[in-house]
DNA sequence: TTATTATTGTGCCGATTGTAACAACAGATG
DNA sequence: CATCTGTTGTTACAATCGGCACAATAATAA
């Protein structure tokens, strides 16, 4: 709950080092950071010093021993593997998903009661009965779960059974854990429930104060 | 910022309020939604004291009441209209998505550089030529993007100055805002990442001491 | 060598969040 | 009517987060 936040701005920060370096920049400020992703330079520092990256006091910080840092931290480059279970039209469409190749995340297999005749993207999808042997010799430990909100709980069951430790969930409906293990919720309705809400007040606001101050809001994600 | 988790914990109640009343439910106590959404009775309290939601000392909440008055704060029933810009893969698979029709939110057009010949859902899939025209006319202010991540910020400058107010970004970029607006960024891809790092921290902690304590983490999207 | 300047590292503070504990209270029970 | 039980409403509190400001320090210039 608490820690989430930090996690996720040390991802952003990789990314913006990743882009950095790949323009030629060889050291980097903590403005620049904090700019890059909206947050004050004090708190990049922080977050720098809480793992332990020091940076030198006049030339800002090294972008590739603090690539190489966080790749140690957030699970280094090789691309780690995960399945996806439940092929319908948000499956289909992860599996295809651009962001992941580049990411170092690698969707190696995706599950369906009726898995399509043809492979459409070059990552095979399986039957149902085949996940838990899958899980277990390629031992795998994330799934992404794109199956019809009915059936979520218990294909949760059954993945958590069979050895798989994180889930990402986006049927829209919270699914809690029993056991050891960590599940997300992607609720994407609840992302533009939220979004009509912040939207409507802004108009609001504005009828009400007439010519209203710029008000901006951009919020990264739920994740 | 703040009030994020806020807002998102009452449209959580909200959800798990319809289901009760679906079950023939009347009333319900704090901690039985403190449970449905995983957090203490106590902050479930708090947030409806913060609505202004009084609550039966003996008898609970008015599942009835309080629906009401949620739906007064969070926008109504009514459905609200957006649109999606960027029909590929992940885009179609959203015009159809299941979720969204249950939870009043409704897709009223897609839009891409080349669409279809045939509409795939009874969602129409319009030229980029017509995206100026239909928003003003229509009145949108919510939009979904999921165009390549190299047309994001292009496409949200020219949503933005059509008249959207709050863009929902799915592309793997952190997209900042230009004015008077709200701007979410969902990203799989970080998700997934933060994932791979919860389930590793997990398994090194147990490899450390043996056998672990129980340790769950669920948490609702970071959206 | 000394001064200057830019940037880090950090101590402190205010704000906010969620938790814990408890008093107030409504209804049931006898 | 009196008691008792269970739930709310609220207050106090601990933890944490992010921002500010400033001291420490490394590079550079004079």
């Amino acid at each position: 709950m608490v820690r989430k936040d930090f996690m996720l701005r040390l991802m952003k920060y990789k990314r913006v080092l990743i882009q950095l370096r790949s323009l030629g920049f060889e050291r980097v400020f903590s403005n620049n950071l904090g700019d890059a992703i909206g947050i004050s330079a004090a708190l990049v520092r922080k977050d720098l010093a809480r793992i332990e990256m020091q940076g030198n006091r006049r030339g800002g910080y090294s972008i590739d021993a603090m690539l190489e840092r966080l790749n140690r931290l957030l699970g280094g480059k090789e691309a780690q593997e995960a399945i996806l279970v439940g092929c319908g039209n948000l499956g289909r469409a992860l599996l295809n998903h651009e962001a992941f190749y580049k990411e170092g995340i690698k969707l190696v297999a995706g599950f369906d009661l009726v898995p399509p005749h043809s492979d459409i993207v070059g990552i095979p999808i399986y039957s149902m009965d085949e996940l838990e042997d899958f899980i277990n010799t390629r031992q795998t430990k994330v799934a992404l779960l794109t199956v019809p909100t009915a059936a979520a709980a218990e294909v949760r069951d059954r993945l958590l059974r069979a050895g798989i430790r994180g889930i990402l969930n986006f049927a829209p409906m919270e699914l809690k854990c029993t056991g050891d293990c960590v599940i997300h919720n992607v609720n994407i309705g609840l992302e533009i429930e939220n979004l009509f809400f912040l939207v409507n007040s802004l108009e609001d606001r504005e009828a009400r104060e007439g010519d209203s101050p710029v008000n901006c809001l951009s919020e990264g994600t739920t994740i």
